[in-house]
DNA sequence: TTGAATTAGCACCTCGCCGATGCTATATTC
DNA sequence: GAATATAGCATCGGCGAGGTGCTAATTCAA
C-alpha cells in the first residue's frame, strides 16, 4: 500500500535514462528493450510526459524523447503528479475548487494535523530528484539499506 | 494519487479518538456518532485493530474499545500497514519471501535508488505518531500550512 | 516517391481491490 | 431473557489500474 503505480514506475526508468543520455534523441523502442519494460505501456506514459512538457519528442524514423527539464529541478514528486495526478494524502487536501472535501471537514478532530504530514510528505516528494536516482550515489544518503533490502 | 484508503483514515479517527479519551472503554457507536463516520466501516476496522494488537475490546453491554499501545509509540506507519498491509513505494520493496520481485530485479537500474528512497518514506511515516495526530499543537511543526489548505 | 519507423490520440476492455452491506455467533450487562 | 456490542465471515457493486488495438500524423532513407 502507499505503492506507486506501474506507469509511475515506467516513467521512472525512462525519464532516468533520458537523464543518462544526455540531450541525445532515443527512442521508446530502445528504451523498452534496454530495460525489459514492455513498449506500449511505456509508449503511454512518455506520450503523457510528453504533454506535460517533461520530455520533447521528435516524430519519425529516428526519432524519439529528449528530457526536457534539468535532472536536478525534476523531482519525484513532480513525476509521480505528471504520471498519475495530483498526491493527495487524504481526500480533503485537495482544493475547494477541487471540491476535494469530505463530509466531515468541518468537524473533522484531525484534518489540520494531517494536512501537515501531507504537505511534509510532499516537501519529501519533492526534495528527491531525478538526477538523484539516474546517477545514484551509492556513498550518498548517510544511512544503510536494510539487509532484506539488500538484494 | 498516493492516497490512504478510508479504511486509514477511519483508523485514524478512532484511534486519535481513542488517545484522547484515556483508558475509557469506548464503543464503535459512540466514535461513529461523534465523528459522523460510517459504523459499519468504522467497526470493520476496529476488529482489525483487535487482531493486530493496536486496540482492546470490551465484549457486551457496554463494551467497546480501548487504546493497547502508547499513542506515542503507535506511528502513522504501524497503524496504515495494520489496516492496509505493508507498505512498499514500489513492488520490489517486499522481502524475497514476499516473492515481491518485479521481472527487472536483476537489471534494474534506479532500484537500489529507490529503495532508498522507500525506506527513507518508511522512516518519515514511523516519526509522526497517533499521539502527534490526536493532540495537535498548531506551535508545533514549525512551518505554515498553504492558503488553499487551511480550510 | 514510396515504405519503414516513430510518435499522437483515442477508444476500449478486463481484472482486482476498495468500499460497503448483511448475517450469524459470541459475550456481557441489566 | 432482552438488549447491547464485538467477532468473523461472505458477498457484492463500482471504479480505476493495467493493458490492448487501431488510426492518423510526421520524418527519414532507400
Amino acid at each position: 500500500m502507499l505503492t506507486l503505480t506501474r506507469k509511475t514506475e515506467y516513467g521512472l526508468i525512462a525519464v532516468c535514462h533520458l537523464a543518462r543520455v544526455g540531450q541525445k534523441v532515443t527512442s521508446a523502442r530502445d528504451i523498452a528493450e534496454e530495460h525489459g519494460v514492455p513498449l506500449p505501456l511505456l509508449m503511454n506514459v512518455l506520450k503523457k510526459l510528453n504533454r506535460t512538457g517533461h520530455v520533447s519528442s521528435v516524430r519519425g524514423a529516428r526519432g524519439g524523447y529528449v528530457l526536457n527539464v534539468s535532472p536536478k529541478k525534476f523531482t519525484l514528486g513532480g513525476l509521480i503528479e505528471a504520471v498519475e495526478g495530483p498526491v493527495n494524502l487524504v481526500r480533503c487536501t485537495g482544493t475547494i475548487k477541487e471540491n476535494r472535501r469530505c463530509g466531515l471537514t468541518q468537524s473533522c478532530t484531525i484534518r489540520k494535523a494531517v494536512v501537515k504530514v501531507h504537505v511534509r510528505l510532499r516537501q519529501f516528494l519533492d526534495e528527491v530528484t531525478i538526477a538523484d536516482l539516474a546517477f545514484d550515489d551509492p556513498q550518498a544518503a548517510g544511512f544503510a539499506i536494510p539487509q532484506v533490502l539488500a538484494q
